[in-house]
DNA sequence: TCTGGGGTCCTAGGACCC
DNA sequence: TCTGGGGTCCTAGGACCC
């Protein structure tokens, strides 16, 4: 058995826990850069702000009704993500924790009642760390999903759970799932399937798998086995190694100078280092990217990457850094107004093992190159804190985003831990 | 004026191996 | 009549997730 506990809300959640005279008000926060909206509380769905949408779309609509606006505070949110995972292990030490605000748990050497369990566990994550959350129990994580859908609007009868095996109706609840809403399934396959005759999750759970095979290959079968019953998606208890590092950024404002440009890269190319060694790994492909806006219709449109390959893998920052700003050189065009940039790190291998080369003329990092690195990201370690950073990444910081209105770190900043008082 | 960031998995097809 | 069988590696593209 499964359980699936998902956060409600979970960023416009997160800000609300050192603001309760936030509570009941409609609050939604934008994505980076104060672009679109990516989370929303119940009372701004009420209000029917849309997701995803951008806010300066949005907001005109909205004047008047009171709503809170926040930037996104990633820190924040991780922090909030960590304390409710580890309230988690709690209830099952095999957990896997799928996002940011989702995990899964095995729940299956519980002895007693499921729906008490998952009580419990909401009750114990909103004392604990003030986030609320709804819980899906079933025997299948495709099925865990559905039942956590039914448990936060509430239609279990249960408070914020949902046990599949004490679903009255079942075949009715399938039956009123629309197929784009199932887990795995979105605008694209709901348009095949629908076409095929399958509308509803019920219809799916009882196509033939095959069928669902020959139409969309094993991930479909996969969806439709587990809408039936069987399991076909394990828990995944060991997060597996990362295959590529991204970091990316729309500016803040639109750059025109290859001198603004190789800050952003810069600073992507060492951010990425920190994430590379913090991973344990290596990297011996870096791509980086430049793009103007794609919805600028007046002027021209330019995006173009390139990936350089390094003769040996590396975790040193300085090379990366070094190897962004070749490859940035080679892309760049004078006289357009760029939007974005990244940095991407590929062939990642594990940072013990080393593959040696008969005609080297790289050498590997040194043991003092690594030293630095770990004395510079023991430096920087505290959240948003910069001490020390390449000479390259100071040429310009023009291109940081916009975050107009971005909370203080409560639980993790010396300078705004909440006071008490008694 | 303004439009996110960071990932994963699967398949098909080409090239190549013995 | 009948034209092998079994495999790997790589890449591009599509689709999905939160």
């Amino acid at each position: 058995m499964f359980a699936l506990v998902d956060c409600n809300n979970f960023y416009a959640s997160c800000e609300r826990v050192f603001q309760p005279a936030l509570e009941g008000r409609p609050i939604v926060v934008l994505s980076n850069n104060d672009g679109c909206v990516v989370a929303r509380s119940a009372e701004a769905k009420a209000l029917g702000i849309p997701m995803g949408k951008p806010w300066f779309k949005v907001a005109p609509a909205v004047r008047g009704a009171g709503v809170v606006v926040f930037s996104s505070n990633y820190a924040l949110y991780g922090e909030f993500s960590r304390r409710v995972m580890q309230t988690l292990t709690q209830f099952s030490p095999r957990l896997e924790v799928y996002s940011i605000d989702e995990c899964f748990l095995d729940v299956g050497g519980h002895r007693g009642d499921l729906t008490a369990l998952g009580q419990a566990i909401a009750r114990t994550v909103r004392r604990w760390t003030g986030i609320p959350v709804s819980v899906g129990i079933a025997p299948t994580k495709t099925l865990a999903k559905v039942a956590n859908r039914l448990a936060k609007k509430g239609q279990a009868g249960q408070g914020p759970v949902c046990h599949w095996g004490e679903v009255a109706a079942p075949r009715e609840a399938l039956a009123a799932l629309a197929v784009e809403d199932i887990w795995g399934i979105a605008a694209r396959w709901g348009g095949r399937l629908r076409q095929a005759g399958v509308a509803t999750a019920l219809a799916l759970a009882e196509a033939d798998p095959s069928w669902l095979r020959r139409l969309g290959g094993v991930v479909l079968e996969r969806i439709g086995r587990e809408l039936a019953g069987c399991s076909c998606l394990p828990l995944e208890l060991v997060p597996p190694a990362k295959k590529q590092i991204m970091v990316s950024r729309s500016f803040g404002e639109r750059l025109s100078s290859l001198t603004d440009l190789q800050g952003a890269v810069a600073a992507f190319a060492a951010r990425a280092g920190v994430k590379l060694r913090r991973e344990r790994l290596r990297a011996q492909a870096v791509t980086v990217f430049v793009q103007t806006s794609p919805f600028a219709d007046a002027e021209p449109w330019y995006a173009n990457g390139v990936t350089l390959v390094l003769e040996r893998p590396t975790q040193d920052s300085g090379r990366l850094v070094q190897c962004a700003q070749e490859g940035l050189t080679r892309i760049f065009r004078p006289g357009l107004r760029y939007q974005k940039a990244g940095v991407l790190l590929m062939d990642l291998t594990p940072a013990g093992a080393e593959q040696g080369l008969l005609f080297a003329s790289q050498t590997p990092d040194s043991p003092a190159t690594m030293r630095l690195m770990t004395c510079v990201d023991t430096l920087n370690r505290e959240p948003a804190r910069r001490v020390v950073c390449h000479a390259r990444e100071l040429v310009s910081t023009r291109w940081q985003m916009r975050q107009q209105r971005k909370s203080v770190n409560r639980p993790t900043d010396w300078a705004h831990l909440p006071v008490v008082h008694a």
